[in-house]
DNA sequence: TATTATACTGTATGTATATTCAGTATAATA
DNA sequence: TATTATACTGAATATACATACAGTATAATA
């Protein structure tokens, strides 16, 4: 997923100021009207932009078929700097972000609450972490980012199989996902012929008792 | 507000259900669909019934232009009471509780954020229950109190020192502090001639990267 | 250098969609 | 008893809207 652009970043919170003004999404038109464009051409154009990089899902042939993807619409909302984040389940297929019948509940949670900023809590399945104090049922904070170092817990999908691991790279084709438990086995990933994928970045832990 | 019928009822959580699944609202012809109805007029007619009972808006002429009034979401950010708790540090000497000088920070969080309410975060130091994933420099929400039972992690004051273990009762009065790590020993503590408090119990952690 | 991504204007069109009109039927008010 | 609210079917229509096509222009890659 590329960066997005300062002018698709407009047309981005454009369409959440309008989701969260009115209760559902822009027309192409609508968007013309708040970002100034003449043709409903460049409103289409950026979306299909906002699609390719993942900000938005478009349905097709729909009238406003427009939703955000693990967004923070109320972000603007709240006047104490609070959010809903979503909670998604660790579960077995495909990305955890995009399946929104995987998000157990939302959680209101400071937005700067731990040091970096994140856009989604995952629950963690599995001990495979225990010795990095991440066990089972904790909600990780993960932070969307491909800028991972070697060290770093991320959250990565290989194939279809979403894991949180230390993140290694051994070489310009290979990535090597460790476990901090050992009953567990390193993961190695020829990057050329699997595929892999980082979802994001573990940034903090919360846990109830 | 009106009271609203079944149907109408029905009408409304399925526009509620498909706008969470689909992020954008239905249109009649849809609500059709999910609701078994031939006609569009259908849905039109529970519509109007459920905007003038004040449940809905539709904007006119827009497609989609349904929005649901009172959300569970904005009842949620209204409720939302979040708190000032205070960071303590597991320092040496004393009640972690009473001396203001060992308070770190103030951070906001919802007072709902654990299933059990809490009144303060007390700094982990030490890797004595690293087992049960309680890592150095943790932050873990303490709930004052005094009831806590075999398994219990606790928080526990002997003499002045201030400590995180699991709670066993061994007799009336012998009292074992269990760590949650092999290099520890439990601590077996004589109430007769010991001065031991118990200062409140672990509900909670967060953890920072 | 050729190609791709970004960032637009402008026109056109099929269809998705709201919305009205015409009915049928039942239950609850006034 | 007349009226109003509820709960639908079915057809018709103006328009709201997505979306494709044809251009122009600039900056960033390969």
């Amino acid at each position: 997923m590329k960066d997005i652009t300062p002018q698709q970043n407009k047309v981005l919170d454009c369409i959440k100021v309008y989701i969260k003004e009115t209760g559902f999404p822009p027309t192409r038109s609508d968007i013309c009207k708040e970002m100034g464009f003449k043709s409903p051409n460049s409103a289409e154009t950026h979306l299909r932009a906002l699609e390719k990089k993942g900000f938005i899902s478009i349905a097709s042939g729909a009238s406003r078929g427009i939703s955000i993807i693990n967004s923070d619409i109320k972000e603007e909302a709240s006047s104490y700097d609070s959010n809903e984040y979503p909670i998604v389940g660790l579960v077995a297929a495909g990305s955890p972000t995009l399946a929104s019948e995987n998000i157990e509940k939302q959680v209101n949670c400071p937005s700067n609450f731990f040091s970096t900023s994140f856009d989604y809590f995952l629950r963690v399945k599995g001990l495979s972490m225990k010795d990095a104090g991440i066990m089972e049922d904790d909600l990780i904070a993960v932070k969307k980012t491909h800028d991972v170092r070697n060290g770093d817990i991320v959250i990565a999908r290989i194939e279809d199989e979403v894991t949180v691991k230390y993140f290694r790279k051994q070489a310009d084709d290979m990535v090597v996902l460790e476990p901090a438990n050992d009953d567990f086995n390193d993961i190695e990933i020829n990057l050329r012929n699997e595929d892999f994928f980082i979802e994001g970045k573990y940034v903090g832990l919360i846990r109830e008792n």
